[in-house]
DNA sequence: AGCACGCCGACT
DNA sequence: GTCGGCGTGCTC
């Protein structure tokens, strides 16, 4: 503070500095801890931070706010040290996520922890080590047996971390023996702390300077390896490489070690080597990710494609989200490419979005080849090393553009220009399990407008949530409804398994007209693709006799089959069983597969189609970090014939020669328990089909149905998206469904069926005394009432699309659960808050 | 969420 | 008697 006589003067005592910091544990609130005064100008937002918590535990937070108010009802503790020189998250990241914690009705330091890579977290390990002033000839107190163990073991190996103490024992926990040597001053407990974050770094070798400045010093070196044949090979080997006397920079940076011994060099001969002072071994730090340059120079939009990208721009003059509804095969990369290249040479950062299996495919190697390595890739297969990479990536400057999944939305950006949701319908934008349980779409909307720029929706069969906004006139809406190289769309062919099942056409779950489709896309060397959205060979078996189904020991559901492993799975906890051979309810021996799954299509091909080449992608087959990658590979090179997939084979494959996609079950999506199933069946169905005939021939679909009259299928047929959307918006409607309303689900959990459903129901009585206009549902018991032991019971609000009433009851929400929660009945009861459910 | 503390039953 | 089971409360 400053007056007219220049600085006012610093009080004697100067005021304390605090700061705020969010720590990884799931509590409401940001912890108070002072900031020792020589580190008050070391730090600020966003820096990570160690501080003592609890009794023994040490914790990295990162500040979320600094100030000089000492809190009232507790002596804080103090700050022990500054991780990094800078921040790792910017005041606006931060902001971001307590916008998120509020939003989702989630814990801040849930949100940190989602954002930051676990590299960037520091885990502290206790280790015990000989207290210096302990005599072990004399100790000078009784010692028990279990106390002598570990204090022999500390005389040869210094320090010993818990678990070792533990295995030393043979016990779960060592901490009170630990602990009654801590009293007798027998040892010291210290924390030690990992970042755990390493560098990848690679070894390499260069030629010591003696021998690179003076010729004559090589010279004599050869002299005097003429006697040891391996290690003349190897300063052979490295001079072909590196021309010392001509390249001395060269020299400097060395030979990789790995390459020079691929040559097929003796690795003990350059040992010596190293050893004699010859060769200086040393490491580099080297990038996870393969530097790609650019190869593909202007991208040609096409004329309708250039109308759309203009109007993009004219929209987003004043609104500050555009969706982008461009039918399957319209080339909505192209657009998204030169927006992309627009903000970028602005000198702005662009996030693009995908949901997790569209990130695996074409679009990124598409991407690559124009942006090289100013684009990072943000993939939930990687390590987090690789992780951390991205993320400092973005921070130095290095990655002004990233492609990710929904998680890319916590990257440290710092000018954001653009935000781009690709597929922008997506489930899977939703993260479910472990809070925060965001939609990567929303918390992108809401990441674009803190950073004052704008966000483009892109879809082919907009979710009902955008569409509806950008009718009423809150989004801007751009269509494309053609086809890039005017493509034209597939045509589709209804076929009915009940007429088929009644003259006994029906064969291995295919109708007639499926089987003789495949049949000549097979015989014209062209590809087919099937899709059936379940994983494993049946849902479930079931005795013939008494009609017993296997169920899981721990969820309320039955187990699915899967034939490959010959055994029965819960898709739920992943319980695993072996197939019984006799019924165990009757003793009957006849146990039948019942419905289909991905397996048993693949399976029946090969009956009917036994020359073609069959392969199948799904969940089970695409687990490792390439099965994915190569699937798509074998198919791009033709080296398959029929691809039976679930929703994987929907995303992104851009194949000239699929010409067939066969649906096999086209009813199965639309009676899910759910008032999105035919919003999800429609997207699905028309995404799948997008695969057919992408280039010159017209491709087919196949639907086969129970229910071929349903309007949903014509209104598919004819890509007629605005009439499917308002005859089902008149139902959303009537029945108080989002967009209309916003929803929030709260599940009580308890391994006590009556303890979790009492809970739910005082719940609900609380929930009812808020006073905001709401519909409350239930409580009821969830679809799958118990998993992993664990029942379940489930409140279903209905809210107004007002944000003001919107936080008044998540304010009342929040108040009610603790309430609850504070009755000793229901103190184990845990609950789960669903914002914006699925 | 961890983790300590504290109060109970099943054993050397 | 002790070990270790889990219910309860706290974390700046």
């Amino acid at each position: 503070m400053e007056d007219l006589f220049g600085p006012v003067p610093q009080p004697k005592e100067e005021a304390s500095h605090y700061a705020d910091v969010i720590l990884p544990v799931p509590i409401p609130k940001m912890f108070s801890y002072r900031i020792p005064s020589g580190m008050v100008g070391q730090m600020g937002i966003g820096f990570r931070v160690i501080v003592p918590f609890g009794k023994r535990k040490i914790l990295t937070g990162i500040v979320g706010k600094v100030h000089q108010k000492p809190p009232q009802a507790y002596e804080a503790k103090t700050i022990l040290d500054v991780l990094d020189d800078g921040p790792v998250a910017n005041p606006l990241q931060i902001n971001f996520w307590k916008w998120m914690a509020d939003y989702y009705c989630c814990h801040i330091g849930e949100v940190m922890n989602a954002a930051l890579p676990s590299g960037l977290k520091i885990s502290s390990e206790s280790k015990v080590q000989l207290h210096p002033d302990f005599d072990l000839e004399n100790p000078g107190m009784p010692i028990d047996d279990r106390e002598w163990v570990i204090l022999e073991a500390l005389a040869t190996e210094q320090e010993l971390d818990l678990p070792r103490c533990n295995d030393l024992l043979s016990i779960k926990s060592a901490h009170i023996i630990i602990k009654s040597l801590l009293t007798k001053n027998a040892i010291l407990l210290f924390e030690q702390l990992k970042e755990k974050y390493q560098p990848k770094t690679e070894t390499r070798i260069r030629l010591q300077l003696p021998y690179v400045k003076e010729k004559t010093a090589l010279e004599a070196l050869f002299h005097s390896l003429s006697r040891a044949q391996k290690q003349e090979e190897v300063l052979l080997s490295y001079l072909r490489e590196i021309p010392v006397h001509q390249n001395p920079k060269k020299n400097a940076e060395g030979l990789e070690k790995k390459v020079l011994l691929d040559n097929g060099l003796s690795p003990s001969a350059l040992s010596s080597l190293v050893k004699k002072g010859v060769f200086e071994e040393f490491k580099v730090i080297i990038s996870r990710f393969e530097g790609l340059s650019e190869t593909e120079e202007n991208l040609e939009l096409a004329a309708f494609q250039e109308e759309a990208w203009q109007e993009i721009v004219a929209q987003f003059e004043n609104k500050p989200t555009v969706l982008l509804h461009g039918i399957t095969g319209s080339g909505k990369t192209e657009i998204y490419i030169k927006l992309i290249q627009e903000v970028l040479a602005n000198g702005s950062q662009v996030l693009l979005l995908l949901p997790e299996i569209a990130l695996t495919t074409q679009v990124v190697g598409r991407l690559q080849k124009v942006f090289g390595s100013k684009m990072g890739v943000f993939h939930s297969k990687y390590s987090d090393n690789e992780r951390v990479e991205v993320w400092q990536g973005v921070l130095n400057g290095t990655y002004d553009f990233v492609v990710g999944v929904r998680s890319a939305v916590f990257l440290p950006f710092d000018s954001l220009g653009l935000v781009i949701v690709d597929e922008e319908h997506e489930g899977s934008y939703k993260q479910f399990d472990p809070s925060p349980r965001f939609h990567g779409r929303d918390a992108a909307i809401m990441l674009a407008w803190l950073h004052q720029s704008k966000t483009l929706l892109g879809s082919a069969t907009p979710s009902f949530e955008s569409y509806y906004n950008a009718r009423m006139g809150k989004y801007g809406l751009v269509q494309l409804d053609r086809r890039y190289g005017d493509a034209q769309l597939p045509k589709f062919l209804l076929s009915n398994i009940l007429v088929d099942k009644k003259k006994n056409l029906f064969k291995l779950e295919m109708t007639r007209l499926m089987r003789e489709k495949i049949q000549e896309a097979l015989d014209r060397q062209e590809q087919v693709l099937i899709f059936q959205n379940r994983r494993g060979y049946a849902p479930y078996i079931s005795c013939e006799d008494c009609g017993w189904i296997p169920e899981c020991e721990h969820c309320d559901v039955s187990l699915t089959y899967h034939q490959y492993t010959e055994e029965m799975r819960c898709h739920y906890c992943g319980f695993k069983d072996q197939v019984p051979k006799v019924c165990p309810a009757c003793g009957g021996h006849q146990l039948t597969a019942v419905g289909l799954g991905t397996e048993r299509i693949e399976e029946n091909l090969g009956l009917l189609f036994p020359e073609a080449r069959i392969a199948r992608m799904d969940h089970d087959t695409t687990r490792s970090k390439h099965g994915y990658q190569r699937l798509l590979e074998e198919f791009g090179a033709g080296n398959i014939d029929i691809l039976v997939g679930t929703q994987m084979i929907s995303k992104g494959l851009d194949f000239d020669r699929v010409t067939l996609v066969g649906v096999m079950d086209a009813d199965r999506m639309l009676y899910f328990p759910d008032f999105r199933s035919g919003e999800r069946a429609y997207q699905m169905i028309t995404q799948v089909a997008g695969r057919a005939g992408r280039r010159k021939i017209r491709g087919t679909v196949i639907l086969q149905s129970r229910r071929p009259e349903l309007p949903i299928f014509d209104q598919i047929i004819k890509g007629d998206y605005l009439n499917f959307y308002l005859q089902e918006m008149g139902e959303r409607k009537r029945f108080y469904y989002p967009p209309f309303v916003k929803n929030i689900k709260i599940t009580t959990r308890h391994k006590e069926f009556k303890i979790a459903e009492r809970a739910a129901k005082h719940l609900f009585h609380l929930l009812s005394a808020i006073e905001v206009k709401k519909i409350l549902l239930g409580p009821e018991k969830a679809l799958v009432g118990k998993v992993k032991n664990q029942y379940l019971f489930e409140i279903l609000v209905k809210l107004d699309r007002a944000t003001a009433s919107q936080e008044a009851f998540k304010k009342g929400l929040i108040a009610a659960i603790q309430e609850v929660n504070s009755k000793k009945d229901y103190k184990s009861v845990r609950y789960v808050i669903d914002v914006d459910p699925n």
